[in-house]
DNA sequence: CCTCCTGTGTGACGGAAGTCACAGACCGGG
DNA sequence: CCCGGTCTGTGACTTCCGTCACACAGGAGG
C-alpha cells in the first residue's frame, strides 16, 4: 500500500483531507493494458496516478499512433482533467502501460483542494509541464527527422530494452518498417545491438549526436 | 479604454481588485510586430490580453516556423504562464500581429487571484483549451496532409483574406513554394481565388471536405 | 517612364517516409 | 517435433515535400 502523500506533497494539506473522505476515495488497480478512457470518456474524476504507468496516446483513422505522454506516479492526468475543465472529449486515448493503481477524485472535491495553494501550484504546475512536453512533441514531429526522433526515443531509459519494434513506430507516429530500417542502420553503425524485443545501447553518445542534429 | 472585466468575468470578483491595484498594473500597449518573448523570455508576468492579437510560434533551427496558437482578447498568455510556473523559459516566440494592449500581473497578485474561485476555473480553463489546442496541432502535423492543413487554415477567417503565401507557410510549418503550389491547385479547382496578398474563398464546402478528409 | 522590391508561378530534382509483398527467424504449445 | 503465431529484415515502388533556380507581375517612388 502506497501513501499517496508521499507522491504528491500538497495533498497533506489538502481540506477535506484524504483520510476524512475514507470510502469516497478508494484507490482502484487496473492491470495492465486497460483502457482509462477512449474517445468517448466514461472519465468521472481526476485520476491521480500512485503506481504504474500510463500512456496518452493519439490514433489516426489509418491505424498508425502517437504517443503523447506519459502519466508516471506524482502526476495526475491532465488529458482526463483537461476534458473536465471543459465539458468535451479530449481526443485521446489512455492506456496501463503496467499493474497501476490510481485515486480517482470527483470535481467537487477536487475543486474544494484547489482552495488549498500548495495543491494548486502543483495542478498549474503539471499543466505547465505538459504544456512545454506537447510543444516539444510538435517541434520534433513538425521538424527533425525520424532517425532523430527514434535516437531520442531510445535514450533515458537504461542501455537494455525490452521493446518491438512496432511499439517504437506507435510511440513516434510512424510504421514498424522505417523503425526496423533506422534499428538496422544503428546498428550496422555500431550505435545498437538488436535481438527480438530486444535492444541494446551500445554509444549513447553517438545516439544523443544524431538526436541533437539540427534539423537537417 | 476597454474594461478588463467585460473580458475576464471572473476579474470582478477577484481580491485584490483591479481597481485597488491602480499603478500596480497598467495596461500596456504595443505596436504591430513587437516581440513579447523570445526563447530567453525576460518575461515578468502574466499578460492578459485586452485588445489586439499575439501569436505563438516555434522556430525550426533551419528557418521554418510553425504557428501553435493565437492569444485574443479575453485569455492569456498560456506560454509565458507556463514558463512562470516551472522557472524555465518555454521554447517559444511571441509577436503581436496587430497592436496589441496587454495587462501584465506580477505572480504575487496571480497567486493572490487564484484564491478565487472564479478565477481559478478561468485559467484552468484556458490551460485546458490550450491542451486540446495544442494536441489539435500534433495531430494534424503528424497525420495530415499539407493540403488538408492548408484548407483548414483557410476556414474560418471570413471569404476574403489578406494573407501572403509566406504568412500561412509560417502557420503551417512550410515553405513558401508548397503554398503557392496547393493554393493554384485550388483556385483550379474553383475553390478559390487568387490575387496578389488576396485569397477569395469561392466554394467553402469542398475546402471543409478537404480538410476533413481522413488521414489519406 | 524606369527601376527596385516584394510577392507569385513553375519546373526539375532529390530525399524522406510510407506501402506492399515476402522471406526468415524465433518461440511456445499441442 | 512440428505448427502456428509473432517479430524482424529487405527490396521495389510511390508519393509527398522541400530545395534550387528562375521568370514574371505589379506597385511605389524617383
Amino acid at each position: 500500500m502506497i501513501d499517496p502523500c508521499a507522491l504528491y506533497p500538497a495533498l497533506s494539506t489538502v481540506v477535506p483531507s484524504l483520510a476524512a473522505l475514507g470510502a469516497g476515495a478508494e484507490p482502484m488497480t487496473v492491470p495492465e493494458g486497460t483502457v482509462l478512457f477512449d474517445e468517448r470518456a466514461p472519465c468521472r474524476g481526476f485520476p491521480l496516478v500512485l503506481e504504474g504507468e500510463v500512456k496518452v496516446s493519439r490514433h489516426s483513422s489509418d491505424g498508425r499512433s502517437l504517443e503523447l505522454y506519459r502519466v508516471v506516479p506524482g502526476e495526475l492526468c491532465l488529458a482526463s482533467s483537461a476534458s473536465l475543465f471543459r465539458s468535451q472529449p479530449l481526443a485521446a486515448h489512455a492506456i496501463a502501460t503496467k499493474p497501476t493503481t490510481l485515486l480517482l477524485i470527483g470535481p467537487p472535491i477536487f475543486a474544494q483542494w484547489l482552495e488549498t495553494q500548495a495543491f494548486r501550484n502543483e495542478v498549474l504546475g503539471l499543466f505547465a509541464e505538459r504544456m512545454a512536453d506537447l510543444t516539444g512533441l510538435i517541434d520534433a514531429v513538425a521538424f527533425h527527422k525520424l532517425d532523430q526522433r527514434l535516437a531520442a526515443a531510445l535514450l533515458g531509459r537504461g542501455n537494455d530494452l525490452a521493446l518491438t519494434h512496432q511499439q517504437l513506430a506507435d510511440e513516434l507516429g510512424t510504421v514498424r518498417e522505417m523503425v526496423s530500417r533506422l534499428l538496422r542502420r544503428f546498428e550496422r553503425d555500431g550505435l545498437v545491438e538488436l535481438a527480438r524485443e530486444r535492444i541494446q545501447i551500445r554509444n549513447s553518445a553517438a545516439l544523443r549526436a544524431i538526436a541533437a542534429a539540427s534539423a537537417n
